[in-house]
DNA sequence: GTAATAGTGTCTGTGAGACACTATGGT
DNA sequence: ACCATAGTGTCTCACAGACACTATTAC
């Protein structure tokens, strides 16, 4: 039963750089496809790992230095057409990480590449990576997962940047702060911050937020 | 590489009847957990499924004898704790049918429970179970999703009974009525209906209808 | 006519967008 | 003083909930 079935984990990590969500890819070392640009995988290790997520932390850590970003599962690709190897199974995770903490904690020599126009990638990653933008897209519509992309503390200027990124277009100042205040998801994080005209208050998301914010029925 | 990991497909089969969400078990044919109530599940055929959607697709033919409902991947679940043959994957899928159109184009005897309040089920189908709950209930404030759970023609009385049962309270007629139209993806159906009282006007969903209505962003 | 369900009209309060305003720091 | 960014107040329009109303069938 089962003989021959690729199983793998893929991990679809993304930052916030330059207004622009950007996904990190690395250079594989093996075959298939060696030395293209690829995302983050690796094989599960049936004996070594407790389960998939843990094998995609492990992957994460090994091929970028990363270690406890936020992380997610995504879709399980599967079928004998994506994969040279034969029929395969990829069950994919996607990861927010701010881009500061990704460069300073990461120890590789991995890509940063805008999401929207990524060059062709092997297997079927560039689905996999539309599958992410996708799901990250839509999520902050009604999510804290934004919260993710920025440092622990943050300013709400900075917070509000980022939804405007994600969801794409530009919103009200005073809206956003409104909407913010109510949903109460925010912790102030004491300290001010000392940068160049007047300070701002810093916040950080309230430990153990669900991650859905809105329920908006029909 | 990942030997023996077994790897399965698994489907929760919801519908609705007496205003609850109801899930289809049978009895196991084989070990483990042999004759115990469980979820329609079974091994990927590496070689002859296309993919794991067209293996869930075969193993509800199979084990009930019904055709394409509306099928979608729900989540994978991994480890080495969930199944006593080791290490295992299960690729999950939900699906939805009308429950007179399961109980005429079914053929296998199969159990009918409400989906809220089941037996221990084995392996971790009551965590499976729950999940699939979630997220209809969680997509059916925000799509035409209920619409699979009715009859092809429906009734705008009926959609918003439907509605109610999955979002778990009472909704206005008139407001319902006033969001279907903007929402504009029903379809008059031309006939009425002859029952008892006043015909009403009979709907199906437009073909090709994107499942997400709303966007609803912060 | 009545009963029963289908379907519509209207009022009102809440809340989001728009935008102008004030506040507080650096230089 | 001025500039830049942080943060607030207020107006208005749209829209969802509430609820009463009319419409159309069977009997």
């Amino acid at each position: 039963m089962n003989q021959g079935i690729v199983v793998t984990v893929d991990v679809v990590l993304m930052t916030l750089k330059d207004r622009r969500l950007q996904v990190v890819l690395l250079e594989r070392e093996r075959d298939p496809f060696k030395k293209r640009l690829a995302l983050p995988g690796g094989y599960i290790h049936g004996g070594a790992d407790i389960d998939a997520m843990a094998a995609a932390e492990r992957v994460l850590a090994e091929k970028t230095g990363l270690v406890s970003p936020y992380l997610e599962q995504l879709y399980t690709f599967t079928g004998g057409a994506r994969d040279p190897r034969g029929w395969s199974i990829s069950i994919t995770y996607f990861a927010l990480v701010n881009s500061a903490l990704l460069e300073e904690q990461s120890s590789a020599n991995f890509k940063l590449l805008p999401a929207e126009k990524l060059p062709r990638l092997p297997f079927d990653h560039n689905q996999i990576v539309a599958f992410a933008v996708d799901r990250v897209r839509a999520k902050s519509g009604y999510s804290a997962l934004p919260c993710y992309l920025l440092p622990q503390d943050f300013t709400l200027a900075e917070l509000q940047e980022t939804y405007e990124v994600l969801l794409g277009n530009r919103l009200d100042k005073s809206s956003f702060r409104r909407k913010v205040e109510e949903l109460a998801f925010l912790l102030p994080a004491g300290v001010t911050q000392q940068r160049s005209k007047r300070p701002a208050q810093l916040y950080r998301l309230v430990a153990g937020t669900e991650l859905r914010l809105f329920d908006r029925a029909i």
